[in-house]
DNA sequence: ATGGTTGGAGCCCAA
């Protein structure tokens, strides 16, 4: 089973390009960010076609978070409980069975960029990933197997980082960062990539301007983490460098891994 | 060189 993050940077523009990657990637579970869109303007009769089940949690403009699965949906959660937030960032979603043993739980985060640090977005996004982690405490509880995946916005280490001096203390890869995506980690949760390489240099996001694509100026921001219960049997994990290749790409490239069956 | 591009809205904001 192949579980994947893609954030599109508006799905409007980039439907094309996720059709042709669902057909010739075949993933089973899609998790979608920066999807742009009201929920009445997902595009999920096309999807349907292509064999995969939409739910969705968009607003105009800005952020939007999808979760499509060749299973349909269930038990879905689009709101961090308790936190008051206008932004559409987090979409949960069980597969299987609710509550049987083979059930699998997704959540798809979207987490605040945080623009720079020291700025008020900066204060949003570690407020934000300080709830991100109570939520998911409560979440490993109910579900013993649960993936969280998505755009999270943070290098998690200089391997990570394709010039860690000059991004360094930087948003993306301060220290403050860093130490709120490893709370969530200590959760029981681990890097599906760094369970399968151990080296620097494999990205997942390139900066649109001074062709960074082109000069390798990459960060490796958009994760797969699987929890404890997962771990042995999360067999493969990646990156998949080819939307980023096609003409008017996202930002972003797709991130995979896979679950043994 | 502290550079500039993209998307969406609407005459700038967010990334």
């Amino acid at each position: 089973m192949k579980i994947a993050s893609w954030n599109v940077n508006s799905l409007n523009v980039r439907l094309p390009h996720l059709t042709r990657w669902l057909q010739e990637f075949a993933p089973d579970v899609v998790a979608l960010q920066e999807t742009k869109l009201e929920d009445a303007r997902f595009p999920d009769d096309a999807l349907a076609a292509l064999g995969y089940r939409s739910v969705f949690a968009g607003q105009k403009t800005y952020n939007g978070v999808a979760i499509l699965a060749r299973t349909p949906p269930q038990d879905i959660l689009a709101a961090i409980p308790g936190f008051e937030d206008p932004q559409k960032r987090v979409l949960a979603a069980t597969l299987g069975e609710p509550g049987s043993p083979q059930a699998l739980r997704i959540v798809n985060l979207y987490v605040v960029n945080g623009e720079a640090v020291g700025s008020d977005k900066y204060a949003y996004k570690l407020r934000w990933l300080a709830a991100v982690r109570d939520w998911l405490q409560e979440e490993l509880r109910a579900h013993p197997r649960l993936v969280v995946l998505g755009d999270f916005n943070i290098a998690p280490d200089d391997r990570d980082v394709h010039d860690p001096k000059r991004w360094r203390e930087k948003v993306l890869c301060s220290t403050p960062e860093r130490e709120a995506l490893r709370a969530l980690l200590a959760l029981g949760l681990h890097d599906s990539f760094r369970l399968h390489h151990q080296d620097g240099g494999h990205y997942s996001w390139w900066d649109y301007r001074l062709a960074a694509f082109e000069r390798g100026w990459g960060l490796r921001i958009d994760l797969a983490l699987v929890s404890d219960a997962l771990r042995a049997q999360c067999v493969a994990a990646g990156i998949d460098l080819a939307p980023r290749t096609w003409e008017r790409p996202s930002d972003h490239t797709p991130v995979w891994l896979e679950l043994a069956s």
